[in-house]
RNA sequence: GGGCCUCUAGCUCAAUGGCAGAGCUGCGGACUUUUAAUCCGUAGGUUCUCGGUUCGAGUCCGAGGGGGCCCA
């Protein structure tokens, strides 16, 4: 709200004439000695229950029952002595409230004329009856605008403009049940998370989100600052450290659901900040971590649609049953091109085929790094039905044990849902000595001006020299996960997403 | 970072360089069974901002801001 518009709620002066009258509506309830925001209203029955307690009415029969219940108007009518409105409640359900002149009275009905919107709370007490065409209603004695609504409503029939949906979702909330289909999805898909990791005994732990030096993940990170110590702290990318520290404590199944933040670009599937699940696992190895997600972005499946396959927002049905396809990541490659290529091929070599499909090549890349860039650029689109892609090179892993028969390869997979990213997993690399060498080549990279580059971080690393048990682990974005359950862009799987200032 | 598109009433959108409009919403009226009712009347604008060209700019030009799409 600009500052122009705060001040004209003084006086009410430079405001839509729609708001205006909105709010003389409250000022004359104010001046009438009725209070235009409750404390409550008596309610006997949620429109939920009144629908399930009365749904068997005949067209035109009364109940004989009194009740009271409450809503939020997102439709009247007005028909001379006859006044209709609907209420609708959170969870979507609607119910007719009737003002007949013949019961509520003459006064009562030129008050609701006078005062009600489209938007206002109310609570109404009455009798249940079906009206002549059948809608099941409350025939009301009396009604109370609980909370008067002071903007009106956008339409209801056009769509909001995206900017509009994602600025004020509060008003997609209240106009759009697939926003609010979308906020209990995403809150089925938490919860069915959190209950399969419980029942494989994990433990839910919650590790630092402002931290002294960022690591786990390669990406540039939000710096703060905090006054007491005088000293900049960044907002995590990544809780992997801390959680492997768990895992040296004894805590040998752990797991975090929480925020990450990476100040990187923001478009249709990235956002500044996003939830993410990461679990590890004592005596697994890669394939045990990737069984476990699958079975996890399976149940999660199921929690919402009842099955594991799925039905995307452009009505198409989607496949996550059964097995998984596994490929590669030179094999693939390999294919894609017509040429073997590992992770042994040359640099310049490696360049040549680079030029030959049309992918330029930052000059900071390593032969890992390329590969894995070509890899993306051949062969991602293609991988539409859900695919774990395997053994990716050990420059770009610095967190990962080495491939227990391929040298420069490391035991990573990606796991590919309609051509994006929808999870990683690992065999852990536990060996301290091997850990600092990684990192010290990473701090290195940083050095020559790499900001994405990882530090040494000597704590992790005193906490590895007292024992790490064998080790798996993966991470997974939960809007990411959403957007695969549902065929959603990622502003829709986010309540709030960031958005720059009006 | 580059290219393209876009910003007009509360909402969704129109308007050859020539009086800024429609539908819904709102307001006044008619109607005791409406479901995006119908009928009569009526109000509502910093056309994102700043600058320029022009007799005249929502429209053309420049700069800036917001949003979107594509590419790297």
């Amino acid at each position: 709200m600009t500052e122009h518009e705060q001040d004209s709620t003084e006086t009410g002066d430079d405001l839509p004439e729609q708001m205006k009258i909105r709010r003389e509506k409250r000022a004359a309830l104010l001046a009438e000695g009725k209070e235009p925001y409750a404390l409550g209203y008596p309610r006997t029955h949620s429109l939920a229950e009144l629908r399930g307690l009365f749904g068997g009415l005949a067209d035109g029969e009364s109940s004989g029952v009194t009740v009271s219940t409450t809503g939020r108007v997102i439709f009247v009518r007005l028909a001379g002595k006859l006044a209709f409105a609907r209420l609708r409640d959170g969870d979507g359900t609607e119910f007719q409230v009737m003002l007949s002149q013949g019961k509520v009275g003459e006064e009562a009905l030129a008050e609701w004329k006078r005062l009600a919107d489209i938007g206002d709370h109310i609570g109404v007490t009455g009798e249940v009856v079906s009206s002549k065409r059948g809608e099941l209603s409350v025939m009301a004695d009396s009604f109370q605008i609980t909370g008067k609504a002071l903007r009106p409503l956008p339409v209801a029939h056009k769509a909001l403009a995206e900017e509009t949906r994602v600025r004020q979702r509060y008003v997609d909330l209240i106009v759009r049940p697939e926003a609010r289909d979308t906020v209990r999805n995403r809150a089925r898909v938490v919860k069915s998370l959190r209950d399969q990791l419980d029942a494989e005994s994990f433990i839910e732990v919650e590790t630092p989100m402002m931290q002294v030096q960022p690591g786990g993940a390669t990406a540039r990170p939000f710096v703060t600052h905090m006054n007491a110590y005088d000293i900049d702290l960044y907002l995590r990318i990544a809780p992997e450290l801390y959680l492997k520290r768990c895992v040296v404590g004894g805590i040998d199944r752990v797991f975090e659901i929480n925020r990450n933040f990476r100040n990187e670009g923001a478009d249709s599937s990235h956002s500044p900040e996003f939830a993410m699940l990461e679990a590890y696992r004592s005596y697994g190895d890669y394939r045990t971590i990737g069984a476990l997600t699958k079975s996890l972005i399976q149940g999660a499946a199921r929690s919402v649609f009842g099955s594991e396959t799925v039905v995307l927002a452009d009505g198409s049905e989607y496949d996550l049953g059964g097995e998984w396809a596994e490929i590669t990541l030179f094999g693939s490659l390999s294919e894609a091109l017509g040429e073997t290529v590992t992770v042994d091929t040359p640099y310049d070599v490696l360049v040549a085929y680079a030029d030959k499909v049309g992918l330029g090549v930052d000059p900071k890349w390593g032969p890992g790094k390329l590969a894995e860039e070509l890899f993306e650029h051949l062969v991602v689109d293609g991988l539409h039905a859900p695919t774990f892609v395997l053994d990716y090179p050990e420059e770009t892993s610095p967190l990962v044990r080495g491939h227990r028969t391929t040298p420069g390869l490391t035991e990573k997979w990606d796991l590919y849902v309609r051509g994006f990213e929808l999870a990683t997993g690992y065999s852990e690399l536990i060996d301290p000595v091997i850990q600092r060498e990684r990192m010290e080549a990473q701090a290195r990279q940083a050095a020559k001006g790499d900001d994405e580059a990882m530090g040494v971080d000597e704590d992790f690393l005193r906490a590895m020299e007292y024992g790490m048990p064998p080790l798996c682990g993966m991470g997974m974005g939960i809007d990411r996960l959403l957007m695969a359950l549902t065929g959603l862009g990622i502003r829709e799987t986010i309540l709030f997403p960031l958005v720059k200032p009006e």
